[in-house]
DNA sequence: ACGTTTTCTTGTCATTTGGCAAGTGGCATT
DNA sequence: AATGCCACTTGCCAAATGACAAGAAAACGT
C-alpha cells in the first residue's frame, strides 16, 4: 500500500515527524465507494474520517419542504467527514454521496482520537481541518449574503470548475442558494459575454 | 474571585474532574469592556478566549462594497473568540464589539493550548466549543438559503429576543442577510398579525 | 436503436428584495 | 423650545428570484 497522497497531505499540514506520519498513515485503511453510493447516510453517526484520493462527492440534506439542499462538495485529495456528527457522536442530518467512483483511506473515530491523544503534533492537524472547514463555511455564508447569485456562480466556476463536470445543475443551484431555474438563466446570461 | 458562572459553564460541557476545572478556572483573568469598546479589532490576531459573564457583543466585518455585515451575536454566559484567527494565529477579518458594558474572564492562546495538551478531558471541551460554533453557523447558512426573511426574523425574535434589546435594526438586518429597509417592512407586516 | 426517464432550458407571471430619497420620531445638547 | 443627530419607517420603482408548466436535450436501460 502506497498511500502516498495521504502521507503528503498530512505532511503539508502538520508538524509531526516523518516517523510519526508513517505511523499515522499505517492506521488508515483502504476504501472505495461506487458511483452513487453513500459515504454517510443521514440518521447515522459519521464514524469514518476519510481521505479521498480519487473521486468526487457531495453532501446534502433536506429542508422543511423536503427539498434537497447541497451543503458541500468534496474533491480528490481532501478529507471527507461531517464534523458535527463525527465529534459529537450524534446522528448526522446530512448525506454524503459519491458522484463518481471514489477511493481513498479512512480511519475510525476511536482510533483517530487515540492518535490525537498520543501525538500532540498531529492534534494540530485535526484542529486545522476543523478550523479550515469553519472558515470556508463562513466565507460561503458571507458570499450568500453579500454577493449576487451571478457573482457566486462565477466564483464557483472559476475556483471549483470541476464541480460542473460531476454534479447536476440542480445540486449546484441549491449549493448556491438559488433554484435550478435561476441558475439556468444565469448561465444563459453569462454565456452571452 | 468567584468565577462561579465560568466554573459551571465548563462543568456542564466537559468531563474534567472538579479539581481540574478549578485549576483551569484559576488561569482565567478578569476583564471588562466598556460599552462600544472592542474585544477584537480586524487586522489583529484574536488571542483571548473570553467567557463573558455579563453583557452583549456582536461580530462584524465589511463586504467588498464597504458595508458592515454582522456575523454573530454573543450573549452573556457564552464564549467569545474568533476561531479562525485564534487557532491559526492569523489576523482576524472581523471586529467584535461590546454593545453593552461587558465583564467576564479570559485566557490567552498560549496558556489555553498548554491546558489542552496537559488535560485530555478539557480538550474535549475545546473541541466541543469549535464544533458547536460550526453547527450553529451551518444552521444559519441553511436558514438563509431555505427560509424567507420573514421566517428568519421570527425565529431570531423567538429564540434570541434579547438581541433586539441591544442591537440596532441595521445590525440585525445584515445578520439576517437583508437590508434595514426590508427588515423594517417585515416588522410592519409582522406587527399586523 | 428505441423508447423512457431524467435533466436542463425557457416563458410567463407573481413575489421578494434592494436602492434611493423623503419623512418621522426620539433624544441629547444648548 | 429650538437645533441637530441618529435610528427607523415608508413610498416608489427597478431588479432579482421563485413557482409553475411546457418543451428540448441528454442520459439511461433494454
Amino acid at each position: 500500500m502506497q498511500k502516498l497522497a495521504l502521507l503528503q497531505f498530512i505532511q503539508e499540514r502538520s508538524k509531526a515527524t516523518s516517523k510519526e506520519i508513517m505511523e499515522i498513515v499505517e492506521l488508515f485503511k483502504e476504501n472505495a465507494i461506487e458511483k452513487g453510493g453513500y459515504f454517510l447516510q443521514a440518521g447515522t453517526v459519521s464514524d469514518a474520517y476519510f481521505f479521498m484520493e480519487t473521486g468526487f462527492m457531495r453532501a446534502y440534506t433536506f429542508d422543511y419542504h423536503g427539498n434537497e439542499v447541497t451543503t458541500n462538495f468534496y474533491r480528490a485529495n481532501s478529507l471527507v467527514f461531517e464534523p458535527a456528527s463525527f465529534f459529537t457522536r450524534t446522528p448526522s442530518k446530512e448525506n454524503i454521496q459519491a458522484l463518481t467512483a471514489c477511493s481513498g483511506y479512512f480511519i475510525r473515530f476511536e482510533r483517530l482520537n487515540q492518535l490525537f491523544h498520543s501525538m500532540p503534533a498531529f492534534r494540530e492537524f485535526g484542529r486545522a481541518m476543523l478550523v479550515n472547514g469553519f472558515a470556508a463555511l463562513k466565507q460561503r455564508t458571507l458570499s450568500i449574503i453579500n454577493e449576487t447569485a451571478e457573482t457566486r456562480y462565477q466564483q464557483l466556476l472559476q475556483h471549483n470548475g470541476e464541480i460542473f463536470q460531476h454534479a447536476q445543475l440542480k445540486q449546484i443551484a441549491s449549493y448556491l442558494g438559488i433554484t435550478d431555474t435561476s441558475l439556468s438563466r444565469i448561465r444563459r446570461e453569462f454565456a452571452k459575454k
